[in-house]
DNA sequence: CTGTTAGCGCTTTCAG
DNA sequence: CTGAAAGCGCTAACAG
């Protein structure tokens, strides 16, 4: 019996129908226009609370011109807590300007990512903020997302120019390096993972850098890729060792763990020295030196960057590119006698 | 020069106007109407490329009178691992069906709980997923929400009836103590969180009935809550420590590590036993056994079980609850010699 | 094959 | 103080 628009909800009409007024007078009650007659208020507000009636904020916005509030966040895995960290890190700060955040997970999807983006663009989101599943970045280009401005995290545009905050990937896998090599290591093997392309290549090339700097030549059996599945991760990590090193340097969090685990089944000895830090790093067993960076801030700094850019939307300076620095901790691992 | 709406994009009629064709053309070419003739196409693509235009998917679901496929998701605290897995539960169930996931944090604010949840209302989302912040629940239900369904998830909803997914917690807390009581320890501690409440007093009441079963009393000064803060969560696990337990209990991850730590420290020789899976504990120095769950199976229920009410609903059955199981984990520790 | 009209739910503008 | 008309960007329902 209670009058009601087709997804179910009631509108203004039946609220003003209800209280014997205009949709009109509604409107105003409801932005809180001081022009209505007490009475008058006092009627729609009832009738709002009858029928249980919320203002619909998406015919309101079309009518006004005005944007949506919110920020689409695309990352490839949420369940890696750097992404998590992103994630709050983007959403702290857009949320102090009244900006909503859309978290979706591309699942290290190009297509995903694509559909993603297309969807978002649909929904007038006001920006996007990015962790590229892939090499192709056509679809995050302007001319394909009708002007909505884009960052990119953690992986450099490709094919165009675009807002991009990365984290020093070179400068960490040279200090690692670098660390093992003051350290007298040698022999020095290298885990990376296959699908973070650019990433993994940077943070080798980082370590080849360290290497060339100390006159040294490296030997490329010693580098070697894990996947993204922790058992294959072990696996490789298994291998390597295998080949007899001194030390390892890994690309991640996964491939560390997995060169610690690798290390502890078989008895072998080796220094550990890789990037993401490991939260419970002091209560190892075993010593470890990451290379560690804020994920909070790196979201922070995306969302800074994208918030400029919607400010400035008229006259867009050049694209920017920020490099969130790494820092490089050592733990002793258990106190043995 | 571009003819352009107000908030910067061109609209279907700019397109029309430079294809010389009507709207309506425009927007048969764009749903691929097939009586459409060849040449019309493609001068409306051209249209559409030149400008860079992408439809306004919000005016199009408003004339069609259809929902958003939006479900927002509010949580407390989502650089919290345990948050991120759930989100990824969710979204990975809502994507199948079509749904996109918005993502919230409520930084365990009852007013930001809120205030979200009033806006993602009157955005029409098509339903809520909420780790709710507080006790007070009033506008989580359906009155207040224009009737969009709403799933709890961890807390059970006070003062009203609703779907809800939890963690055994009761059934957690009880193994983790009666491991600890079947070891012999007689003299155990327990350190929760003020925050959680609910979730904490449930593993605290599932610790005090394992004491009960075994025919113990409990002694009160054993049980100590610590902060929200790493630091805080520290000193807590200290103060405890010296009290001289032979173990601990803890409520969640954040106190499992402060117990490790202090203990560490002071040297202190107690076994702990903890809510929350360590996913490093098999590389830790000390043995540790958790009560673990799977945060995702958690998203994932909380998600079906909003599919279903946003299928029946027309007739909704009494509101429903899911408790998802925990599993008690031990890991050896450091073999030593 | 293509255009006109009307209206989704709301608000601005202009009349009362 | 309140209402009627027009229109945000789009599309169903009818023309032609």
């Amino acid at each position: 019996m209670t009058p009601r628009s087709k997804n179910g909800k009631p509108t203004m009409r039946d609220v003003a129908a209800r209280a014997g007024v205009s949709s009109m007078t509604v409107s105003r009650v409801l932005r809180d226009d001081p022009r209505i007659s007490e009475s008058t208020r006092r009627d729609v507000l009832g009738a709002v609370a009858a029928l249980g009636y919320r203002i619909n904020e998406n015919a309101r916005a079309l009518r006004l011109g005005q944007g949506t509030r919110l920020v689409a966040l695309m990352v490839t895995n949420l369940a890696n807590p750097f992404y998590s960290r992103l994630a709050l890190g983007v959403e702290s700060e857009l949320e102090r300007q009244g900006l909503f955040t859309v978290v979706a997970n591309t699942a290290d999807s190009e297509t995903k990512e694509r559909a993603l983006t297309t969807d978002f663009v649909g929904r007038r989101v006001e920006g996007l903020i990015v962790v590229p599943a892939g090499e192709d970045h056509t679809h995050l280009r302007a001319e394909h997302t009708a002007g909505t401005p884009a960052v990119l995290v953690a992986r450099p545009p490709v094919g165009h120019g675009a807002d991009c905050v990365l984290v020093d990937d070179f400068g960490g896998g040279r200090a690692l390096a670098g660390r093992l090599l003051d350290e007298g290591h040698r022999r020095i093997a290298f885990l990376g993972n296959a699908e973070a392309v650019y990433t993994t290549a940077e943070r080798l090339r980082g370590f080849l850098a360290a290497h060339d700097e100390a006159g040294l030549r490296h030997d490329p059996a010693l580098v070697r890729h894990g996947g993204t599945d922790p058992a294959e991760a072990l696996g490789a990590a298994a291998e390597l060792l295998a080949t007899g090193p001194t030390a390892v340097v890994t690309a991640n969090n996964r491939n560390t763990l997995a060169v610690l685990r690798a290390a502890k089944a078989s008895g072998a000895r080796v220094a550990v020295a890789g990037f993401d830090d490991v939260d419970t790093a002091d209560l190892l067993d075993a010593p470890l030196t990451v290379a560690a960076y804020d994920a909070q801030e790196v979201g922070r700094r995306a969302a800074r960057m994208l918030l400029e850019r919607l400010d400035t939307q008229a006259s867009p300076p050049a694209p920017r590119t920020s490099v969130v620095p790494v820092e490089i901790r050592t733990y002793e691992g258990a106190a043995r006698g």
